[in-house]
DNA sequence: TAATAAATTAGAATTATTCTAAATTAGAAT
DNA sequence: ATTCTAATTTAGAATAATTCTAATTTATTA
């Protein structure tokens, strides 16, 4: 049994940040980034935590998501929905959002080419740029 | 004392949809349209009605703003932020989201120009793009 | 003017998320 | 190894945005 390469990235990541290793954080990574890029709200990220067997709590599963995103493990998405989702794909990319299903599907950012770009405020630095693609049916 | 253009327009549009001309809407409309291109969130807009003087439910506001969404005579944004916003500006456009101020800023479209896009998924149709550029101070 | 379907309302309910404060634990220092 | 301490976990309460409920009011049609 090799060790899922997606798993042990994060693995990485979290003993090279100034979090402890809980079994919690563990077992949260491990259920988390086992099948490659996913898409999750803290709801979903509960019940597949405790699909495995394992007892925690939704307080612990909002705290994890979220110093996670603070130290670049995920990634937080705020789409057309009332919930945040996290992404384990860090690479940079966009986002399907499709309206009749509230799925959220990755976009490589090497599939999108933004030629023209407007002047960032003076004053201002440029973070991110987001492109949200909203489809449906 | 010329009528304002913005207001006239959504009221004509308010006019040509299937809602009727009551006066909380009436009202609601000259309020959020008075100044041109706007974005507000629920409550922002609750406040401002109450400002004038005028009696308005929350719950009224909520209703407002959401059906006047869906008729198109209002956008909905979400942004990096726990709120919805609503925007004036229905022409097609792009924002800034300044993550150290909570403001939300347009971009035209004009000033952006995606010259390469990825192919929309099998069975889906495209409704819209959304491009947030997010910076800081 | 009367009828009726739509709209308004206050307040309750819901949902996602954060907070609180007490108990536990990881990792550092001894 | 053992102790110490700050970080973490936790259950449940608290909060915030939004939606729902059901009774009343109102715009428009007939």
């Amino acid at each position: 049994m090799t060790k899922n390469l997606h798993v042990k990235k994060a693995l990485k990541m979290l003993g090279n940040s100034p979090l402890k290793l809980t079994s919690q954080r563990i077992n949260l990574i491990k259920t988390l980034f086992q099948n490659g890029n996913q898409h999750f709200s803290a709801e979903d990220a509960y019940n597949r935590v405790k699909n495995t067997g394992l007892k925690i709590s939704l307080a612990t599963i909002y705290n994890c998501l979220n110093q996670f995103t603070t130290h670049g493990i995920l990634k937080m998405v705020k789409a057309s929905s009332d919930k945040v989702y996290f992404d384990t794909n860090l690479d940079p990319h966009h986002h399907f959002f499709c309206k009749s299903s509230g799925e959220l599907t990755d976009i490589d950012a090497k599939k999108v080419y933004i030629s023209k770009f407007p002047k960032i405020p003076k004053g201002k630095k440029l973070n991110s740029i987001e492109v949200i693609v909203n489809i449906s049916d």
